[in-house]
DNA sequence: CGCCCCTTTGATATTAATCAAGAACTGTGG
DNA sequence: CCACAGTTCTTGATTAATATCAAAGGGGCG
């Protein structure tokens, strides 16, 4: 949707699909920096940078809405309250970001995709899109990989052991949590870094 | 300075020395988030986020401002596109995250802590404290470890493989770049997320 | 039915972590 | 000015985690 390099005049939100953000290095590995859900607004930091420093693309078919920046300034100026809402939309951004490093840096594999499944799993719920601890997880296991710094054959085996510890289930893009509190403790997980409760 | 679950009411300015953020997981190892010199407002964050999700400290003596938020909340009151400039900011803070997150997800250690030193050298040039190609960097290995996700011993080997090569020196906290081209090539920097240019 | 995309498996290679000492500094008090 | 105690840095040996390579299954869709 956007490219690294792209000079953007508006941002979009997500109203259907599943996006992500990514860099890609010089040795064409690639690495996610975070993934995004219906109601996100993934480019918000276009207002005020001019450059993208990454790239936004769709991880699944997805609908999106436009609103170019242009409109937004004007909302703004119209509703000032507008602004620090959206300055800490983009705050929680860079929290979600903190929170992946520790686990890109500090996490072990087991870890750090049991982190990532608490985190969507709060976020699809914040949003209305689980059904008790069941949730579309469209994610391909290649996408997984980049997100988490790991290799596919890596998650593939990962998910597996999740699988066989009995912590959830995940099949053609169906993810049910069979074990919530078992699975936060695999995750050492704390969702306080979503900002969510404030 | 700040820990994580405090509720802060100011902001700082480092006037002197270096801060960094870090979280520290059940396990007990640590991931440092960013480092910071003179000039940066480690803690912008707060003006929006109730919660801290992080530990701000310092890593060497250091001389710091201290701005209520209050005050802040004022001169953007009266000086409405302070208000921009600081969110701006805290945008930039975010690009930083990105950058480091390619890094520890898929850089290999030479290359991530080549990385880093390219980095804390632009950093320090646009604030006046480098001399030429040194300046001071009184970062300890061990937190050179934390910040990019490897142990200390590996950052010890990385770093004398990077001065094997002619790259750098660094000794009793000073360094000096020897190969920019090469250094940035290991690297393989591209300061654009850094959006100093903009 | 066949193709393409995704997942799974097995074998092997690498990178980096861990463990355990020892050396080199730093600052301190005598 | 020196002995020391505490850091920080360095080294060697070993182990563990994860990547890479290569190939084989499975499932949905035209």
């Amino acid at each position: 949707m956007i490219r690294e390099g792209d000079r953007p005049d508006q941002s979009c939100v997500i109203l259907e699909g599943w996006l992500c953000r990514y860099r890609i290095i010089a040795s064409g590995r690639r690495q996610i920096l975070s993934l995004h859900v219906p109601g996100d607004v993934p480019d918000l930091m276009g207002l005020h940078l001019a450059v993208m420093d990454h790239t936004l693309s769709a991880l699944t078919p997805a609908v999106i809405g436009c609103i170019p920046y242009r409109r937004i300034d004007e909302l703004i100026a119209t509703y000032p309250r507008l602004a620090a809402a959206l300055w800490r939309e983009t705050l929680i951004d860079a929290a979600q970001f903190r929170g992946w490093m520790v686990g890109l840096g500090r996490r072990e594999a087991l870890s750090r995709i049991a982190h990532l499944i608490c985190e969507m799993y709060l976020r699809m719920q914040v949003i209305g899109l689980t059904d008790g601890f069941s949730f579309r997880f469209p994610v391909k296991q290649v996408d997984l990989a980049d997100a988490t710094g790991l290799s596919d054959v890596h998650v593939n085996r990962t998910l597996q052991e999740l699988r066989r510890r009995g912590l959830l289930s995940l099949a053609k893009g169906d993810l049910t949590i069979l074990d919530w509190e078992q699975l936060k403790s695999v995750a050492d997980f704390d969702p306080q870094y979503l900002h969510l409760g404030d």
